[in-house]
Formats: C-alpha cells, structure tokens, sequence
DNA sequence: CATGAATGAGCGTTCATTCAT
DNA sequence: CATGAATGAACGCTCATTCAT
C-alpha cells in the first residue's frame, strides 16, 4: 500500500468522523429545539462553525436529519435482528427486545427523540419511504410475537395484539423523553423496571 | 332586556362561536403537521379564508395555540377534579382518572397531540408557564394516589411510584396518536382495554 | 321653502359639520405620530368609530389628507390676499403677513405642522399638484415684496432675496412645532416678537 | 503583526465600511421618502442588493436609523464641544456653533433632514432616549449662551432667551432642506449669510 | 350611519442555501 | 475547510379598503 493510499484512506476517515460529530450535534439540537422549529445556524452555532459552513458536510438540512434516522434506524434493526436470531421463548424474545431498544435510548437518545416526534410529519416525504417500511416490519414482528406468545400461553389469551402492539411500541420508546444518560439505572435496569410492569401489571396480588 | 342588549349578547356569542371553530380548525392542522411547521396562511386555507384575515380574531399564531392549549388543561382538570372529588379507592380513582383522559382525547383529539409534541418546546415561554403548573399538579396527583395505593394494598407494594407515574402519564396520551373517532371502539371502551393491561400487565397466568 | 327642502338642508349642514369634525380629529392624530405612521384605526379610535366607518365619510386615507391641506392653503390665501389688497409699504406688508401667518397656526395647527412634514412628499402625486403652485405663489408673492423693500430703502439694500426668502418662509411656520394654544402669548403677541427678531437681529447696539 | 491579525483587522474594517456605505444609503432613502414611508426594499434596492440581504449587517429596521441618528449626534457634539473649549465671547462661541452646524448639514445632509422630520415621533420609544436627552443638552447651551451674552451687552438687553433659543435652534437646521452640496456658496459663507440676518436683521438703517 | 368580518397587497423579517475567497 | 456576504422564497403580520347587515 502506498503511503499516497494511505492518506487518503486516513483523510476519508477524518471526514467521516467529522460528519458523525456533526450529525451527533444536530440530532442534539434537533430533538431540543423541534427540527422545523431548528435553524442551520443553530446548528452550526453548536457545531461551532457559520451556517453556510455545514453545506461543505451536508447537501441540506434534510439530508442531516435523514442521515440522523437512517443510521438509527439501521442500527436499531441490526440488534432487533440479533434478538430474533437467537431464537428462544415469546418471554424470552420480548425481553431481548425491549432490552435492545432501551440500549438504543442509551446510545443515541436524541436519534429517538427525532424518530418520535418527526418521523410521522416526514413520513409524507417520498425521501423518507424507508420510515413506513420500518413501520410496518416493526409492526409485523411485535404482532407476530404476541400472537405466538398469547397461542402458545406465554401472554393472556385474551390479548388484543393490535391494542398491545401500539401499547409497547409506544412504552418503549417513551423513556427517551425523560432518560438522561450517567443516571442511578442503567439501560438494563430500566429495562427490567419497565418488563416487571408491562408483564405484570400494577394490580396488587 | 331590550332589542339592542339582546343583539350584543348575539354579537358575542356568534364571535365567540367562530373564535371556537376556527381554533377547532388551527388545532388540527397544528396537530397535523406541527405547530413551527405549519403557516398560518395553511391555517387560514383550512378554515376558509386569507392569511391576514386569521389576525381579525386572533393576535397571532402563538395565541392560537397558546388558547388551545389552555382551554385544554382548563376542561382536563375540571374532569380530574371531579373524578377526585367522587372519592372511593386507590384504583377506583385511578380508573376514573384513566377514563376521563380517554373522554379528553375522544372530545379533542388535536388538543391532546399538540399537548404532548408542543409542551415541552413552549414550555420554555413564559407565556405559556402553565403547562410547567399543570405539569406539576399531575405529577403529584399521580404520585401521591400511587402511593396511597401502594401502602393499601391495592397495588403491588414495590412500586417504584415516579417511575409508574410516568409510565400511566405517557401511557394514558400515546392512544391520541391513533385513536380515530367513530372506530369500532368507545372511549370508555379503550380505557377499559388499557386498564386491563396496565392493572394486570400481559403476562399468561 | 318647503319643510322637506328644510330638511335636506339642515342634513346636508350636518353632513358637513361631522365632516368638518372627522377632518379635525384626523389632522391632530396625523400631526401626532406622522402621516404615514398614522392607521386609519387610530384615526377612526379617536374620532369613537370604527375603522370601516370612516369610509361612509371618506373615500381613502389619502383624500382625508387631501381636504385637510387644501382647505387649509384656500383658507391661507383668503387672508394674505386680504392683506395684500390692504396695500401699505413693504414693512406694513410683511408684518401682515406674518401675523397672519401666526393667526393661521392659531386656527389650525394640525394642519400647518401636516403641510411642513408631509407637503414635501406628497408633492410628487399629482393629486396634490395644488401643493407645487402654492408653494410657487408663496415664492413669488415673498421675493417681490423683499425686492421691492430692499430697492425703496425699507428694508436693507443687501438683502440676497432667495436667501431671506427662504430664511422668512420657514421661520413663518417654525412655530407650530412648539406653539400651544391657550399659552401665554396670544398670536398677535408671537407674531410681534418673531417680527422684531427678524427686522431687527439680536446684537446689541 | 502577524499576518493573520492583519487579516482579521482587515476584515473587520471592510465591514465598518461597508455598514458606513449602507447607512448612508439608508440615510438619503429615508430622507427622501420619510422613514415610516420608506420600505426597506427600497433601501435595498438602492444598495444594490435584496431587501433581506440588509439583515446580515443591520438586526432591524429601526437599528438603522438608530445608527444613523446617534452617529449624527456624536459627530456634533464632538464639534459643538470643541466650539465651546474654545472659549471667546458670546457672539464668537454663537458664529461658531453656527459655523459647525452648517458644516454638519454639508457633511451629512441626510441625518439632519432626518434629524429634524423624525426626531419627535421616535423619541417616545426608549431605545431613542438619547434624542431627548440632546435637545435637553442643546437648550441648555443656548440659553446660556444667549443670556450671558444678554447681560453683557454682545446681545439686544430684552432678548426672550426661550424664544430666540427656539428661533436659532430651527433656523439652524433650516437649510438641510434646501441645500444642496457643491452649489455657489460654501458652508461657511451660507452661515455668514445667515449670521448677518441673525445678527442684524433685515430693516434698513 | 356604523359595524364587523373579510380581503389582498405588501411590509419587516427569517432562513435555507449558494459561492467567491 | 471555513468564512462571510448575498440570494430569494416564504413567513408572520399589518393595514387600507370593501361590503353585507
């Protein structure tokens, strides 16, 4: 390998560790301030640069925010597929997946505060297809294994896996909004709070 | 009462009637397509009417969701006051809470979707200092029942209450994400799906 | 005279006097806080009516401006042409004309402070052509009687005429800017000390 | 001085410049057409660029008159305060404080003419306290000066200081509307003219 | 005569975006 | 790489004006 390679393969991954900080430093100020409601100033002003400067990085303001929930979305799948790769019980499934996603919150919450409170107004966007899509695989495997785990008497009998399905695809992602990292739980702490309630209920026995 | 009273009185109260429709009309397409995202000319368009005329009724966009939003939590609490002051048990009073939120939603749906997007971003507004009040008296009417609830035995006694409380408190608004009026099910009947779940969780006996 | 053709007359009277009134009210919020500056709501605030209301009276913001100057120059040449037909030396003529100039801001203050700050702009409309001719009269009308003056010893034979023309035109109408009716010199009185300012100086002898 | 300061000095004394160009600009605009009347549009378009390219260099509007007025003042009081360091007798310090107003009217016609057709109706907002406070600082000039040189015979014994402040302080300001830049007399010989009227008046001896 | 609701053009201002340096 | 000046479309809002009542 030429030294000449060498520095270009250093250069390139220069840059695309700078354009990770920045996208780290958008979704931040995004998921604070609302993405329409966000300037590129402010951005940038994070960022530590003038606007203009961020069109070096990023083609526009949507491209960053599709980048943001792209790779989110892309790594969040990796791991639910890691989970259902490993097989095991409907419990057992849930747990992994409900325990995956609170690792998500840890690792990028601000990516799930976006994916929340913009994914539905972007979703109109022929750009954005690749939301609906995740949408709807997301909504297949948890109905799918609530209704296996409800057949085979993991669940109640009784559940309506519709109902339930928008119930804990909505828990899970709640704690975002109020998760702050370097807190007394750690993700799978939380994780096993939120189980011991969803699996359990509240009713005393 | 003479002609001319009777016709201010009718004055008022066709402009206080328009007043109300046009923000039934504001919510829904603030509720829609965000409160920063959307113009007021979109407003105007869905309501009928040019941009400029909007301001004949309202100062500016911000009061709009500014009247929105108090004339919300002002109809919530006098429903949660009543539920409160029926008295009765730890999960009598929950229940009562739970379907009156439900009822809140089926009344005003686009109410409940800019409540939860828009709280948190306005809340840093002076103006709207409120939502931070209400925000306080939940958690605290929430917590204390929790409480109260778990020393009695009506709950399980290692409730984690702050925890629980935010879990019923996202839980009980997240069905504004979907719910449609007129669906195969009643409010009341949604509330009862969803107390089934949070009081016995999903797990087979 | 037929009690109907009474009637008519007494209403055209009427007419005109709210008119007259409306016209009043309009140049004192003009003055105030300048033309352009000035909304018809304010007008039509001050004068108890509603800003649509006024255009039963008037037909734009312009016209109302419009009869407020003219009617204010008609009125002025009524009285410099009366003291110009009076005759008289230079001296006797000047000291006409500046008392009643002193007299006219007496009369209507409004309107002299409205043709200093708006005259120069409106000028370029052709409606307000009248307010060029006017202006030309004034020059004429001042630079033969200093010419005249200077030339029969009444006043100094060095006079450069634009200069002092000038220099008289604007000192006429400078009082308005501070002049109060009801104040402690009568107009007469202002007149007679602005006059023995500018006939005599102010060194000492 | 390396050459990087140089730069950044450089840099920031283009942009003083270039404001210094705009302003000006802005200055004769408003002048002409009056500040209320004037869009900023209009502003732009005699800059040579975009009505909403000014805000790059200008918060606002009003932040331009704002400049152009409170730089007037400086500039003139600068020289006023030298006029008076001076010392001399009441008629010299009065020749010179004329001689420095005609050569703040040949210098920056335009923020005279503003000075004098705006000063009043911005005074009422806050941000414009200075004006007040100038007019306060000039009337107390004059009618020292103007007493002072009463008492010691430079000026007529029965001068009405109020008044004759009042009649100098106008007339001073006078000629910003007539005169034009580069015409048959110089600064200095219009304030001669207008010295000798004040001074001596226009009667015969 | 006056009201009150609406119009529609245009205003001051913002902001994503471009590009020469 | 980043700056800084500019663009141009669109925004929230104002206001002279209209007109049915």
């Amino acid at each position: 390998m030429s030294p000449r390679r060498r520095n270009a393969e250093g250069a390139a991954a220069a840059r695309a560790a700078r354009r990770t900080e920045l996208l780290g430093t958008a979704a931040e100020v995004f998921a604070a301030r609302g993405y329409a409601a966000t300037t590129v100033r402010e951005v940038a002003d994070a960022a530590g640069m003038l606007g203009g400067s961020l069109y070096y990085h990023f083609d526009s303001k949507e491209s960053m925010i599709d980048e943001i929930l792209s790779g989110f979305l892309t790594a969040l799948w990796r791991d639910y597929d890691a989970v259902l790769a490993r097989g095991g019980g409907a419990e057992q499934t849930l747990r992994g997946l409900v325990t995956a996603s609170f690792q998500a919150i840890d690792r990028d919450r601000p990516a799930v505060v976006l994916y929340q409170n913009e994914a539905k107004h972007l979703a109109s966007n022929p750009r954005f297809g690749y939301l609906a899509e995740s949408g709807a695989r997301f909504r297949e495997m948890w109905t799918g294994l609530l209704e296996q785990g409800s057949r085979d008497g993991s669940f109640r009998a009784d559940l309506d896996a519709p109902v339930v399905y928008r119930f804990i695809r909505d828990t899970v992602w709640l704690a975002a909004g109020w998760y702050r990292p370097g807190g007394r739980l750690s993700p799978d702490e939380i994780a096993e709070q939120y189980l011991a309630l969803v699996l359990e209920g509240i009713r005393g026995r």
